[in-house]
DNA sequence: TTGATTGCAAACCGTTTGCATTAGT
DNA sequence: ACTAATGCAAACGGTTTGCAATCAA
């Protein structure tokens, strides 16, 4: 690498935070920290990649998939499936979100109020102990349009 | 397909369902029948393969992807991802699970009883209209064992 | 006979890996 | 100087595809 990556305004607790742990300050990491903080909601690695590629079209995948890693280890970002292809990653200082999926049109509902959740999970960690975490994979099923329309209760699909 | 693949005690339901439906019978088709319904639960279609290979190897994997999307198309087996590599299928018939997968050690429990889930998808269908499957993506969490050992609640891997 | 179904081989997507080189500390 | 981190290229697992050959109807 050789060109020059500067470093954006909000890396200080970033850059504190890989120090105390030992890992290593480079232009990639800051860009692809960068790219996650100047994002909304949800990014697919692949998202990050092209983004970072604009700029610098030097820097690797891997080092977006390697980064994307060491950033969830230091647990300022997470992982969630939402049901098709890649997976997507956000800060962990956004809140969680449900996510419903259509297995008929493909209609995706964000739900920002974890509440509905709440007495299942409760329920869950009661009887089986478990510390369920609903925002990690997408809920499947079928929305509104698509019940009405086909009200069958036995398909299952992607 | 020079080899002889002998017809299931079972193949009866599905005989007519693909005849009403216009498509045809053939071994292959016969043979991943009856190993969908002699396994019992969730099932991968490289578990499928394998069995299907034992017995006669000149089946083709793509034949076995095929034929599961068909009886799925059917309404006959269902899919579902369990968090890990690839999808599980099993026979409609059957009753759904819901799984726990625990992402710091693996662990699933299977839980069979899905009454713990009923309020909780009331409460999406009757806000979001939404009719939701919770047994088509494995649930996401800690175990009792590793929320016990380590209790955080930050942290979110695979 | 003829179009649905198969086998084959190759491609696909998202991701991971081994290894030599580079560059933070 | 030392070793973590990168770029590269190749592999991975799971799945899908185009096409010519086959075979159930």
């Amino acid at each position: 690498m050789t060109h020059e990556i500067g470093q954006g305004p909000e890396s200080s607790s970033l850059i504190s935070t890989l120090r105390e742990r030992g890992y290593r300050l480079t232009p990639q990491r800051q860009l692809i920290v960068d790219i996650l903080e100047s994002a909304t909601g949800h990014i697919a690695p692949e998202d990050v990649y092209q983004q970072v590629y604009r700029q610098f079209p030097c820097v690797n995948r891997s080092t977006v998939y390697r980064t994307l890693d060491l950033l969830e280890e230091l647990g300022l970002v997470a992982h969630a499936h939402l049901g098709d292809g890649a997976a997507r990653y956000h800060r962990t200082e956004e809140a969680g979100h449900l996510h419903l999926v259509c297995h008929e049109c493909g209609t995706m509902i964000q739900i920002d109020d974890l509440d509905v959740a709440a007495d299942f999970l409760a329920a869950l960690r009661a009887r089986h102990g478990f510390v369920g975490d609903l925002t990690h994979h997408a809920i499947a099923g079928q929305c509104r349009h698509c019940a009405e329309k086909n009200p069958d209760s036995n398909r299952q699909e992607e």
